[in-house]
DNA sequence: CCTTGACTTGAACCTGACTTCAAGTCGCAC
DNA sequence: GTGCGACTTGAAGTCAGGTTCAAGTCAAGG
């Protein structure tokens, strides 16, 4: 644990790329932890590299950060995290990645289907009617994740 | 326009599925527009069902309402919208949902290979440190919508 | 010692898409 | 004409995932 070795907040969010206010932000919600100088600003030991390298994946795929704090729960406690634990963890979303696409993919379909038929049925068509799932659920965000989302101005 | 043919907002909730407070909201943000009966109370037409199939459609696929609003502006001003009409509205998204597929689909092929070789590198993986494009976006919601986000309770 | 840039905190703000609430009004069946 | 449920409004609250701000403190080079 030789102190050269820790990062400070700007060095982290160098290597990174999370700002400093998402690193704080973290560590208040429980994903990051960090020791302190004695003058109380935050050092980061280098592994905390490869955690939030997790999370920026995690949130690439729409795992919302409570969901991310339970897995990274589930990482050794004394130890320092081997391979097969960051793959253990990884594993585990693919098949809701998997599931993402089907879901997608038969909505496209479903599309399809609507826009040759032109129905529109609010009872027969599976995309305009998908379950009535949606008025179960709470308010909130709506949007795919903005990695996944349409910027209008640079239409790629 | 027999006014036996208008719904009441009450009868637009049951037959659509959209709770009032969302009807109130969608037509404060100017996609729907309702006439009123002398004493103030909405009447909607029947085609605001289709109206509203179309805003669960695009809502489901991630469109904002912002954009779903563009997309209802296009629509014929005088008469009532024809199949084609609706038709050539979803066609537009056929593109969009494309896309959003083979984004997973990279994804998810981003994730076996790091499944594979365990780097989870900030610097060689792209799943991992995927253009940093994450950075550039303001704040916000990062969620995938509610319909394609796993529901804990209720393992599908 | 002093300056300067990096860092600290809590509180307040942001977006999008709604929901909830309180207080009051309509409409219609009896 | 009255009772009651369905309806009205504006204002405020909710959620996730942060950002922004103000006011102050730390660390290190000169």
């Amino acid at each position: 644990m030789d102190p050269k070795d820790l990062l400070t907040i700007g060095e982290v969010e160098q290597r990174s790329g999370f700002p400093q206010s998402a690193l704080r932000y973290y560590e208040r919600e429980g994903l990051l932890t960090t020791t302190r100088t004695s003058g109380g600003q935050r050092r980061y030991e280098r592994s905390v590299l490869r955690r939030l390298a997790f999370i920026r994946a995690a949130r690439t795929i729409g795992v919302g950060l409570e969901e991310v704090r339970e897995g990274l729960d589930q990482l050794p406690d004394g130890r320092t995290p081997t391979k097969a634990d960051w793959s253990r963890l990884s594993k585990s979303w693919r098949g809701r990645l998997d599931e993402q696409i089907q879901a997608l993919v038969a909505l496209r379909d479903g599309l399809d289907s609507c826009i040759g038929c032109g129905c529109l049925s609010l009872k027969r068509c599976r995309l305009y009617n998908p379950e009535d799932r949606v008025s179960e659920l709470g308010p909130g965000a709506r949007l795919l994740p903005p990695m996944l989302r349409r910027t209008p101005a640079e239409g790629v």
